[in-house]
DNA sequence: TCGTTTTTCTAGAACGATCTAGTAGAACGA
DNA sequence: TCGTTCTACTAGATCGTTCTAGAAAAACGA
């Protein structure tokens, strides 16, 4: 049972070893007859097939794509951006029949010298959302192996498939300003603020590169305006709902809420219905990344092609194809319900 | 820069390859001056340290289990029960070390011959809601990989850590019973529905062993009751919104609906709300799960220690400690404000 | 008929590590 | 002092493939 390899298939049907390696991959580089009578040996063998392993090794490819994430995996999957981005990802890698290596990327073990990063067998990694600092990257970047960030990085040589954040920010606080807004609080991912009570934070203490890019695009096209950045916790639903009720319970109540994604946005939206708020009257909300949930719940939002970008860095990595390193992709404010004129006082 | 090998960083600091080898892996069985000779040599030659398709071939240890879906990667994301099991799975990865392999297991590619489940090189799988006729499973079986299941098996030799669906349903039929509900609709997940109208289903036609068995429950507790099979579509939110709809809008209206997934009857739920129709009191809406949202929206459900099945599964797997191949998990109905007495007509 | 191309198959060397077995030399106890 | 154990290191086989050349046989063109 155990031990059955191509050599004992190929001695058992009298052949070499490489004729039953080429029935399995270059099936047109033998008669069928002979191809035929290897496979049937093979199954009464039980041999399953080309050992994973040995193939990756000796051919160099290990079919294989990995997907970085930080701190806790299910706080990333909770996240329905996330999983239109890997939905994306996972339409071309099942093209190049290649799967996704998932690498939980704790900064603890990095530290520790065994970590997924240094050990997976991968022929390339998709950095989804990871801080530009990261140690894990530098690691990853030593490999040698291609990487793709869903961020524009500063190196001229990284590739990264990504949106202008400035810009994609700069529509939504034109659209917001037009409306008269002034007082606006900004809703993002922040880890000390997650178990905890909402926290205020000034622009260094943000983080995330997109987060910071977007608040800049909304100072750049608010110059008027007075921005306050709020977190109630990591980028979740319940994590709006907390920093929205900080600022609606306060007495510094701002006109808008913004989003910096789309389930904060939500859980924005929720609090004030709690409090019987109307959204786009009483208060304008807006989100960004325009999840499928936005347009139900009549949220303003800023969109951006999730799967598109998904599937560019799934081609960026695997198609050969495809020759262009950094893809800047379209946004586009939509206009929905949650957002309205600012109430004159 | 490329074709850096342990060899070459051996042939630099003048010792075997071995050595380096173990450098990296058992530090201890060289001096500690040594090591950090030969690791000062590796970062200076940018080596970057064993190439993981060469050590997981002579070792025999892939670093990584996989885990199978099936259909849709979106759609397996989506569920919070998903996210759950798989938050617990790479918990327990993590601790060894090991990545999680996505591998989609669509029907179309199992017929090709190349597909994930032949050329992924894994120690395991983690086998979470497919069919149990599925063609991949048979082909994991060849492989001799050791499988755990998230449902209970047939076979005696298969791994798998479940619960007792029956037993669960039937905590569940007995509250609604002991209610006075006797008009049941339960939503269930189906593929047919999915994109187009609502269906009505047979017992037969329902494929996943999960919710048939948690059918069988319902129908055993209830004895009495006339029980419905509907479905909106696959096992999401939406899905629940539409099968509710399409009940809640007929003229055979039940006094209770039963989502087998939590996420379907918060679905439920919300087509109530829209109706101005309250849970608990107008119609009784009960789940399966126990999935956080469940408990903010007040809903009745079955509990099940998700994470604590996605921790077992790892186990099972990877950690030599844990003997039991098989494991029923405990379940615990838990009730909320969504399940009242049926009306008095 | 003879040279040329095509088809079908093979020998043997990689791929880059880890493992087994074993060898020196140092340290140890008596 | 001598045998024994321990530490620090190494030689060489091995993991299971795929790849590079190339050879034998068959088919082809003129």
């Amino acid at each position: 049972m155990a031990g059955v390899t191509l050599k004992t298939v190929a001695k058992a049907v009298g052949v070499s070893p490489s004729t039953v390696s080429n029935a399995y991959n270059k099936p047109d580089q033998l008669s069928a007859a002979l191809r035929e009578r290897i496979m049937a040996t093979a199954q009464e063998l039980g041999y399953a097939g080309p050992d994973a392993s040995a193939r990756a090794l000796r051919s160099g490819k290990a079919g294989a794509i990995g997907v970085l994430f930080t701190d806790k995996l299910a706080y990333a999957f909770s996240d329905p951006y996330a999983v239109g981005f890997l939905a994306g990802l996972a339409e071309v890698a099942e093209e190049f029949t290649t799967s996704l290596l998932l690498m939980p990327l704790s900064s603890t073990d990095i530290a520790g010298g065994s970590n997924a990063v240094q050990q997976a067998a991968i022929d390339g990694a998709a950095i989804f959302c990871v801080p530009g600092d990261h140690p894990g990257l530098e690691i990853l970047a030593n490999r040698g192996i291609p990487a793709v960030s869903t961020d524009r990085g500063d190196h001229p040589d990284l590739s990264w498939v990504a949106i202008d954040e400035v810009e994609a920010a700069s529509k939504l606080g034109e659209h917001l300003a037009r409306l008269g807004h002034r007082e606006v609080v900004v809703l993002v991912d922040n880890a000390q603020a997650a178990g905890g009570r909402p926290v205020e934070l000034t622009l260094d203490e943000v983080g995330y590169t997109d987060c910071e890019l977007r608040i800049r695009g909304l100072q750049k096209s608010m110059p008027d305006a007075r921005l306050r950045i709020v977190s109630g916790g990591h980028n979740a639903f319940a994590s709006g709902v907390k920093g929205a009720e900080y600022v609606l319970d306060s007495q510094d109540r701002p006109t808008a809420i913004v989003g910096l994604s789309d389930v904060q946005a939500l859980g924005a939206m929720e609090a004030m219905k709690v409090r019987g708020l109307t959204p786009g009257r009483d208060l304008t909300v807006c989100g960004f990344d325009d999840i499928p949930a936005a347009a139900t719940a009549g949220l303003t939002t800023v969109r951006q092609p999730i799967k598109d970008k998904g599937r560019a860095v799934g081609r960026v990595l695997l198609d050969p194809a495809t020759t262009e390193r950094q893809l800047l992709m379209p946004t586009e404010l939509v206009v929905r319900s949650s957002s309205g004129p600012a109430p004159k006082h």
